[in-house]
DNA sequence: GTTATATATCGACAGCTGTCGATATAGTTC
DNA sequence: GAACTATATCGACAGCTGTCGATATATAAC
């Protein structure tokens, strides 16, 4: 780069996030990132402070009991999820701090 | 399931996300997904409405040019960047509409 | 204790992702 | 035109991800 033709390159760029808050940020939106965990956290979302268990979601999502346990793991794993068990069932909800959370990254 | 034991199990579970919706959201929180990508979002947020180059970037992600490259077009491809070409420099920049895009989401 | 059931875990597999070096492309400078 | 430079694309590769069937675990019902 000789000269620079219309606006300043490489001017410092401050405030970079540190490696730990960008991964923190990546396990969050990792979380988020596929159709049926989505629509997971929709339903949650629909069911208000209900909590839902594998069996409601399950036919809903039109994948496999292990699948739908699977992606209810990576959802409690970032704290997104907060899991109850009952008896045999295991009810799930949204952590209310999950989506303050998320909120506050856009605010 | 013979008897519900707590509370009702299988409730219907209203207002699906549709499979298109959900598939948008999976995208848009994919191009989120990435450590190197969050830093970019970062550091074009924090740059305001100053674009920013290629060759500004490489130097901060500690990644290579390729790379570099490659993130830039995860992002614009879902529509979070704009790029601008300048000369043999190209400049990006986050797209308006985006934020306020993601902060709908969780309003 | 035996049977039934709801959920979690395991093993395996195809497909996607992030990364790089090498190369192509496009614009600038001489 | 030739040389240079900023960026994009290509080919390849290791690692992660989503999915399933099979199985393990835990609780309930009898």
């Amino acid at each position: 780069m000789k000269q620079l033709p219309l606006i300043a390159c490489c001017t410092p760029l401050a405030n970079e996030l540190s490696d730990q808050h960008a991964g923190e940020l990546e396990s969050l939106f990792g979380a988020l990132a596929d159709k049926n965990r989505v629509k997971i956290v929709s339903m949650l979302l629909n069911a208000g402070s209900e909590a839902c268990c594998v069996c409601d979601l399950e036919p809903e999502l039109g994948i496999s009991q292990p699948t739908v346990s699977y992606h209810l793991k990576r959802l409690t794993d970032v704290g997104l999820l907060e899991r109850e068990k009952r008896g045999t069932y295991a009810y799930y909800r949204l952590a209310p701090k999950a989506l303050q959370r998320v909120r506050a990254l856009f605010a």
